[in-house]
DNA sequence: TATTGTTATACTCTATAACTATA
DNA sequence: TATAGTTATAGAGTATAACAATA
């Protein structure tokens, strides 16, 4: 249809969307959000990760992590604890019904990763995580 | 940080944020939405494209491609017409001002390109594409 | 009846500024 | 003063339903 082709950040959009396509509709089953399933993953491998580092890892801003995980709370997913040694911050860590969720997503989500790791296979995957990388890092100016 | 990183799709998303994150950049010193900035290119280059058709290539619902045309025409950038044979069809064409900007615009984006270009170099630059299509494809279900 | 575009509306994601309570 | 989190708010982008005009 167009020159918008032609664009390499397009034609990464347009597979990221594909992909997220399939994810969001996993997700939609489960009802849960691609934010949350996120999150219970980060929070599931760091238990007791403070709220400021989530949202780091997720980049997304402090006031919508404070959203986010105001839902995950309110679902009975996560429980918020305030660090005796630093009454500012809040750490997070899964509830027994949070661990069961996530692991039902994962199982869901790790389908669908096996079967883009089918249509591309061991070795095209590896390039392309590769050249991904490649920009990702390449445009990311020194700090 | 987390087992995000193993997943296709999220690293496919990061490498399309951080290129978008430039080319928003961009468009945001010229007053110009990436959304404008893709319709103000399909339709340079396909003059008299009917508003339908161009929200398809964009993959946009018809309400809100009203939103981003009426936009783009108060701005004096695009012209709608209705065509004698078919009374409820717009046709879109670009006013000279909107020539002007999405030049503009694309001397802007192509400069980016060309940077991710040269990260790459023209052999993995063509790898990349093929890999992303194959998923695209590849996860496309036939019609 | 079906199609093109519009209007109204709502939901998600993202962003900034102002606030609180701690450090 | 600076930091962690919250609240309020506003802007994109996207979704559906109901509608008018036309085919």
């Amino acid at each position: 249809m167009s020159a918008l082709n032609a664009h390499i950040g397009y034609r990464v959009r347009i597979a990221q969307v594909r992909i997220f396509k399939d994810v969001y509709e996993r997700m939609e089953r489960l009802s849960m959000t691609l934010g949350a399933f996120s999150a219970l993953l980060v929070i599931r491998d760091n238990p007791g990760v403070r709220q400021g580092v989530l949202g780091a890892a997720m980049h997304i801003k402090r006031p919508n992590m404070t959203k986010l995980v105001n839902g995950l709370e309110k679902d009975g997913l996560v429980t918020r604890l305030t660090p005796p040694d630093d009454k500012r911050a809040v750490e997070l860590r899964l509830t027994p019904l949070g661990e069961a969720r996530i692991a039902e997503a994962v199982r869901s989500v790790g389908a669908h990763d096996e079967a883009v790791r089918d249509l591309l296979g061991a070795r095209d995957r590896a390039t392309l995580l590769r050249l991904l990388d490649r920009i990702t890092e390449g445009l990311t100016p020194e700090r």
